[in-house]
Parts: C-alpha cells; sequence; structure tokens
DNA sequence: ATGAAAGCGCTAACAG
DNA sequence: CTGTTAGCGCTTTCAT
C-alpha cells in the first residue's frame, strides 16, 4: 500500500551526489552547477521526493507554521468577520509559504503553542489567558481586532470608534435626528467602540441618543429582530438606524420591509463590515466597510516578521474603515 | 526578549534524571517511579518546558497533522456548508489531538501533503488532481461529500439521491403537483445528485419536472432571486419549490414574501441543509437535514486510522439525510 | 524502573 | 562548486 518513504538519501543516491547537493537544489541555493542540478531533479522527479517537513523545522530551528485561534462561541463561525479572515490569513500563508494550523476554542482548554512558529489571535473574547500564557512563553503572537496596550504583544485592528462616527455623521447629515442603534456585543472591543464613536458624536451635536434607541446587539441576525420590534414600540419610531454589522442591518430591513415600511424613503439603515450579502437584497444596504482582508494579511506578515528575525519590535497598526454609499439611507422624510 | 528555548536536556539535568526519563512522563509510560516522575513534573512546570513538535514527529515517524484542503472557489468559504465541515474537523482533531492545517485551493497550486500525515478533503470541486497525486504519493487521504469509486480512497459522503427523492415525496405527499427546483450547482455532486433524486421521484409518480421549473442554482442566495424571477414568468406559477440549500430557500422566501406572497398558503418551499438561519426568518424553514458534523467527525475518525494504522484499508460511509417539518410548507392550495 | 546510545531526515558550518 | 560532519530535540531499542 504505502510505499518505502523516499528520504533525501536515496536521492542522492540516485543522482550520485551527495545528500547537502540535494538539499542545496531543493532549497533554491545557487551555487549548485547546472549539471548536478539536473541530475538532482531528475532524481527528486523520479523518485516523487518530498522534503520531510518535520525534519527541516527541526534542523532549521524555525517552525514555519503558525496558529490561528479562533475564539469559539456558537456563532463566530457563521460570521462575516470569521470567515473574511480565515479566508485572508489563508491566502497570506500561501503565499509566504506557511502552514496555518487551525484552533478553535472556548477559552477553557489550552492550546499548544509548541507545533508553530507563532500565533494569530482572531480576536480574544474569551481568551485573554491564552495570550498572555504565549507572550509568558515567548510565543510570537500578534493579535487581531483588539488594542492590547498592557501586554508586549503586536496587533492590528480597526478604528472602530471612528466607524461609529462615521455611520452617525452620515445619518446626521442626512437630516436625521431620531437615530436607533443596533450595537454589538459590549463583550468585544469592536462593539463598545463602535457604540462609543456614535453615541459621542451624536452627544457633540447636542442630539443625544435615546434611550429606547439603544439595543445591545450580538452581530447576529437573530437579536435584529428583537430590537426591531423594540424599536417598533417606542413612542417615536426612530427615521435611522445603524446596525453594527450587516448580518443585523439586512435582518432589520428584512424585517420592516415585512411590516410595510418604505426603505429608505420611511426609515433609513446603514450596516457595517460590507459583507457581499449587501448586494442581494431588494435593496442594498449602505454600511462602513472595514478591510477585513488587509487586517488578516497585514497580521500574517507581522507575525512573519517576527518569527523569521527571532525578535519582537512591537508593532501596532490600526487601519481605518470607510463610508460605503448605497441605497438604504435617505434624508430625513420628517419636518 | 525570547528566553533561550528549553528542551528536553534541561528538563533531565533539572530533574536529575535520563532525558528517556523525562520522555517518558511526558509521553505518560507508565514505568516511572512516582518519585522520579514527581521531579519531573516539577522540573517541566518550572521550566515551563514544552516538547518541540517537530523532533518528535521526526523520531516518531509519523505526523500527526492532517491537512483540510476546501475548494477555493469565491462564496464557498460563506456556505453553511464549509463552515459546519472546518467546525466539526477542527472539533475532531482537538479531541484526538492531532493538528489541523488549512488549505485552500483553487485546484491550481499543488498543496504540499509533506507536511501532515494525511489529508481530507472537503469536496473535490476542482480539485481532483489534487487528489490524485496524493493517492499516488501514498498519502493518506479522504475524501468529503463526494463518491469516488475509481481511486483507492476512502470518502464519507451525504445520500444526496435520497435527499432529493425526499423533498420530492413530502412535497407530492402535501398535494403539490407543480413543483420547482433550484439545483445546487451541476459542477458538484450534490446538486447532480438532489436534482436526480427529485426529478426521478416525480418522474415515477408520472408528473414528471417541467422544464420552465428547473433552475440550476449555485447554492448562494444570489441565484436565488434569478431563480425566484423565472419562476413567476412561467406560464403557471408552481405551488411549490425544492431549493437544493437552505439559503437560497431563504432568499427565495424573502422575494416572495416581499411580493406579498403569502407562505405556506400560497407557495410552500423547502430547502437543504438546517442552517440555523432556517429558525429566524418570518417562517421557519422546513428543510432536508444533511449530519455535516457526523461526516466531519467521521472523516477525521477514518483517516487517524489509517495514519496510525499505516495502512489503508479502504471505506465508505453514506450518511442518509432526514426531513425537517417546520412551517414553510403547507397543502396544496389549488382545486 | 532507568539510562546509554542509535537514529529520525534534514540543514549548515566548514573544509577543500 | 561540492562533500564531510556535526547537530536539531526527541523516541526507542537494548542493556542493566
Amino acid at each position: 500500500m504505502s510505499q518505502k518513504k523516499i528520504s533525501i538519501d536515496d536521492v542522492a543516491r540516485r543522482a550520485k551526489v551527495s545528500i547537502t547537493t540535494v538539499s542545496r537544489v531543493i532549497n533554491n541555493v545557487p551555487t549548485v552547477s547546472n549539471k548536478n542540478r539536473a541530475k538532482v531533479e531528475e532524481a527528486v522527479a523520479a523518485l516523487k521526493f518530498k522534503p520531510n517537513v518535520s525534519a527541516q523545522r527541526l534542523a532549521r530551528g524555525v517552525n514555519n507554521a503558525i496558529g490561528l485561534v479562533m475564539p469559539g462561541y456558537p456563532g463566530i463561525f457563521h460570521s462575516f468577520y470569521a470567515i473574511e479572515l480565515v479566508r485572508g490569513i489563508g491566502h497570506s500563508c500561501e503565499t509566504l509559504r506557511m502552514d496555518m494550523v487551525f484552533h478553535i476554542t472556548n477559552g477553557f482548554n489550552p492550546i499548544n503553542n509548541n507545533n508553530v512558529g507563532g500565533v494569530i489571535f482572531a480576536d480574544i473574547i474569551e481568551n485573554r489567558k491564552q495570550v498572555e500564557s504565549a507572550v509568558a512563553t515567548g510565543t510570537p503572537c500578534v493579535i487581531i481586532n483588539n488594542k492590547v496596550d498592557d501586554l508586549d504583544v503586536s496587533y492590528v485592528s480597526i478604528h472602530n470608534h471612528f466607524g461609529g462616527e462615521l455611520a452617525a455623521d452620515y445619518l446626521y447629515s442626512l437630516g436625521h435626528r431620531d437615530i436607533a442603534i443596533v450595537s454589538g456585543s459590549f463583550n468585544t472591543q469592536a462593539g463598545i467602540q463602535r457604540f462609543d464613536g456614535f453615541r459621542k458624536y451624536l452627544e457633540k451635536q447636542n442630539n443625544p441618543l435615546n434611550e429606547e434607541y439603544i439595543f445591545e446587539g450580538d452581530y447576529s441576525r437573530r437579536c435584529a429582530r428583537v430590537a426591531a420590534e423594540q424599536f417598533l414600540k417606542a413612542k417615536k419610531r426612530p427615521t435611522a438606524i445603524f446596525a453594527a454589522s450587516d448580518e443585523m442591518a439586512l435582518e432589520l430591513m428584512a424585517f420592516f420591509l415585512e411590516k410595510g415600511v418604505k426603505i429608505p424613503e420611511e426609515l433609513s439603515i446603514i450596516g457595517f463590515d460590507d459583507n457581499p450579502a449587501c448586494l442581494y437584497g431588494p435593496v442594498a444596504l449602505t454600511t462602513i466597510k472595514q478591510p477585513l482582508f488587509k487586517m488578516a494579511e497585514e497580521s500574517v506578515r507581522m507575525l512573519h516578521k517576527i518569527i523569521q528575525e527571532q525578535k519582537h519590535v512591537r508593532k501596532k497598526l490600526i487601519l481605518k474603515p470607510e463610508l460605503v454609499i448605497r441605497e438604504s439611507c435617505a434624508p430625513c422624510p420628517k419636518k
């Protein structure tokens, strides 16, 4: 069944050169004569030789695999956020020729950092302790989507506060004054900060957020329905809603459309993410786009650098989100 | 910054035992005196020692990492299917103490199988060649969601043909005769087989599928809208629709609801997957549940066995989907 | 129950 | 440009 594993010696023997030469050609070291290179390549092909990665890592002393740890709470995995991150990180690893080993964790079971050269934390909901332990053992790591300033780690995040402001500013400038928000979970930095940016902006305009217009969501579609019911019952219906994720915004839209509310004529809705689903529905969703893919790329690049240089020069990177105007917001109808 | 990597020698020295003994305790070999065990454990803890996985794998001669290769076509990643698979496989790996290294591939760039002990193919859309190459080099592998009988590989799949029948049978038994289908992509086995099961069932009832009622979708929400438009224009509107994914079914539902069509009174809709999103909308979606998580688990178990036993006894496993009745289907109104 | 020693497959000085 | 040689950190006989 499984044929004898063939090793570098087999190749060397067949090509009639030393294993060093073989090693050189498989590692693209230039100092090999064309003749030898050809012989080795022939042997490699004929034998279908693939270097043993474990041996390489051991000999080289560096591990070119990175761990990606995802928070394991239910639903994360069905979020656009997580998927984009995985895609982006996967893609970057591919181009940097690193392996990406995947960990889903609920924050309880400690993860192994010893099988990888470093780890990327895709947000740290409940696994702050794991980050600390990684830092303590000197495992290179970078954190995504969280500003962590009390630990010696690099991170790349999104300027969520600014994103919240952006949304508020747009709605406000369209003339809206009765504005509601379905925030993200306050267990996440993103949730808090988007809310904060949004709230503070409105306060600055002397148009502070009405209590009835605040709903703490969790980025999921399900909670958006509950929020919608709440807004419907408010003394005065809001004329605009900011949802901290497109998923929520989309569900809001579906809900109000079902109720016969015209969008955007009677109600403006703005989301957050720039999920491709924005384009599918009956009304294209205006949103705040966050550069998820870019964030993923940068995190890999950072980690790669740390691993290669074998030392950590702390870096912080904050990417700015931007407004993407589509069809779901219109000037305020009232007055 | 990064403290000197500590190795098994350091532990042995500190515990005043041989490295062999240290190796024994970290591998839970019983033949170690309590006294020595305690000393070693103390040293391991004090030094925060973590065994070097590459060295272990090299010495042991087996690699307990598995590769998961996902087709890279756009959208796959936003599908419930992919996500559940990743979750299930991740989970199983965790319990079997294996690493899961992730590969997203478009079928062009060959993947490395030499850094893992085996690989799981989550469907094989465009990467049939990669499967062949894996098989050729003796890399243990198992395929998900495809029956591959012309290659010496194990697979675990879903009885999609039966799933299609199930949907047709349910709709037919509710009295529907004008039944439409939004199939999955015919580039996928699942797409073809669900369609086939569905079509053949109706043929058997002497109620063959009307050409106008067939739409080849791709599992995505977007295409469901196009399908809906087509059905709307049909000479006679169907009274029931089977969609080969819940995503499509949900979008269909949203579309018709917008148009004022009552569901299920005027139109029955049945999906496929049992995506949790089935429950969110205004009308809970009746669907065909496929045991994705189970399929994932089984695939890991199979692969693990092959890797451990170092030999491949081919196995084929076909899991059955089942009908989940909720609110989106009702008896046919006509007549 | 314990340890010495021989690898696992590869890389990286080093010498030529 | 090429080969010899000494490890990388761990497991695993084989003695003791």
